[in-house]
DNA sequence: CGGCACATTGACGTGCATCAAACCGTGTGG
DNA sequence: CCACACGGTTTGATGCACGTCAATGTGCCG
């Protein structure tokens, strides 16, 4: 058991990247104890169903949540980079249905719920940056839904790079046209919706397209403009106050006649 | 505007099924002011991308939060019904990407995110509760992942009115295996990542099995069993401490090795 | 050097999209 | 009371994006 680990300070500066907090707050999560595991790749960290009580932050590496079918099929849900908790929303809701696995070997930490329920109910605005959070993610979610729903292999592909292009760049891991993701082309088929054969095609096309270039599992991408344009990528959904592309979904087709009833 | 409207006592039993709360806390709930308005089908009550400064609580009807492509194709990424509100999160985000719109003619209540974090603040529980609240919306939304991307449009759909029927049920709205889903065809289509020919299609297969009967929008389910089992489903994800499917999901497949570094 | 995880390739099959037309129930106006 | 328009459902013909299976290539590590 350990105190005040230094990945803690990437956790809080992902919550202030989207709250505001004080001084004593920042500090009073800085201080949280914690437990630290070190899994490798492949390893699951928490068991589809299982009851957990502890949140888990990750401090390096590249961690999956992940719904699993009857017939063992995995679907990733989400990628979580260094700094995000993988499931603080455990914290109120401590069974659910999602596993948690390590992409690649990556380092972990456990955070107690009984510690930060503490902390939400001692601080309100912390338990509104915890709400935020989740909402984040959540959001992150919903687009995910969006892409597999309604969009090809290329486009899903691309947004997805585009996604973690954003996020790591804000992480300090990189930029959003060059940056390292550590996952086999299996775990992208399995956050896709795709097969890994198919993820392979379809990022050659990217390469034949010059879109894309990449370096063992380094993604570099050529045009930002044109490679957010096939992806039909706008980062609002992140809740970063990133600036949206212009007009983009907006009003595009307009409702019929609401009978106001106040 | 209108103080304590009676929708809302819907809405505080929605969240009494997942948190506790005290009679003082309850009633600050029922006695939150509100705004009520009357869209009708294929309204968009919320467009892509607009910034809100109040949620959207649904008092009758069907309504969807949904995403929408540069192309104008839209992809429902949650369904909600009497009782629901489709954008709690928007008190701590309040511009994000989605919409919402109407699916059946409906009854929705405005309330101000003010006076929703009004509440959040002076008692830490309501906070707590409305975090689950979301919660549970971001669980579902992760389920939606997983059948999108892992599952044919027989499971898909069969998993969709299963989770119908099961919320439509708690809500007092019918039961599991007989209930009105108000949305068209299309609609289905575009919370399934289908075309709504298919859907029909998909539709009738089931009826052929004998797993499925409608009459208008009346669905009836014949084998409970069997078609949440065509479904896949497990009511685990709905954070509603519902039994869950035996030994179901639960540790298909181990992982490898994790050195500890505690 | 051999083994292993991962990437890549090719041949072939299929689930769902697409397009276009017909059908059906319901409300509306002549 | 019929005609017709309209939203929704149903049907059929055809095509393609992606899945499946199976083999081969490639870099890394012991």
């Amino acid at each position: 058991m350990n105190v005040g680990h230094p990945a803690l300070e990437k956790f809080v500066a992902r919550l202030l990247r989207r709250s505001t907090l004080s001084t004593e707050e920042v500090q009073a999560l800085l201080h949280l104890p914690c437990r630290v595991a070190q899994p490798q790749a492949h390893f699951d960290i928490v068991y589809p169903g299982e009851t957990v009580n502890h949140a888990c932050l990750v401090a390096k590496g590249l961690v999956a949540r992940f719904d699993q079918m009857r017939d063992g099929k995995r679907q990733i849900a989400a990628f979580h980079i260094p700094g995000d908790m993988c499931d603080l929303h455990s914290v109120v809701a401590p069974t659910a249905g999602w596993g948690i696995s390590a992409l690649s070997p990556s380092t972990v930490l456990f955070l107690s719920h009984a510690e930060l329920r503490k902390l939400a109910i001692a601080y309100p605005n912390v338990a509104l940056s915890f709400w935020r959070d989740g909402t984040a993610d959540a959001s992150v979610l919903a687009k995910w839904v969006g892409n597999l729903g309604r969009q090809d292999a290329r486009s899903r592909l691309a947004h997805l790079l585009c996604e973690m292009g954003v996020r790591l760049e804000l992480a300090g891991l990189g930029t959003r046209t060059s940056f390292v993701l550590d996952a086999t082309q299996e775990q992208l088929a399995d956050a896709l919706g795709l097969t890994a054969v198919h993820v392979d095609r379809t990022m050659q096309a990217l390469r034949r397209e010059g879109l894309l270039a990449t370096h063992g599992r380094t993604i570099d991408v050529v045009d930002w403009q044109c490679f957010a344009e096939a992806a039909d990528f706008d980062p609002a959904y992140l809740l970063l106050g990133l600036p949206t592309r212009a007009g983009a979904t907006q009003g595009l087709k307009m409702g019929r006649g609401m009978s106001s009833a106040a």
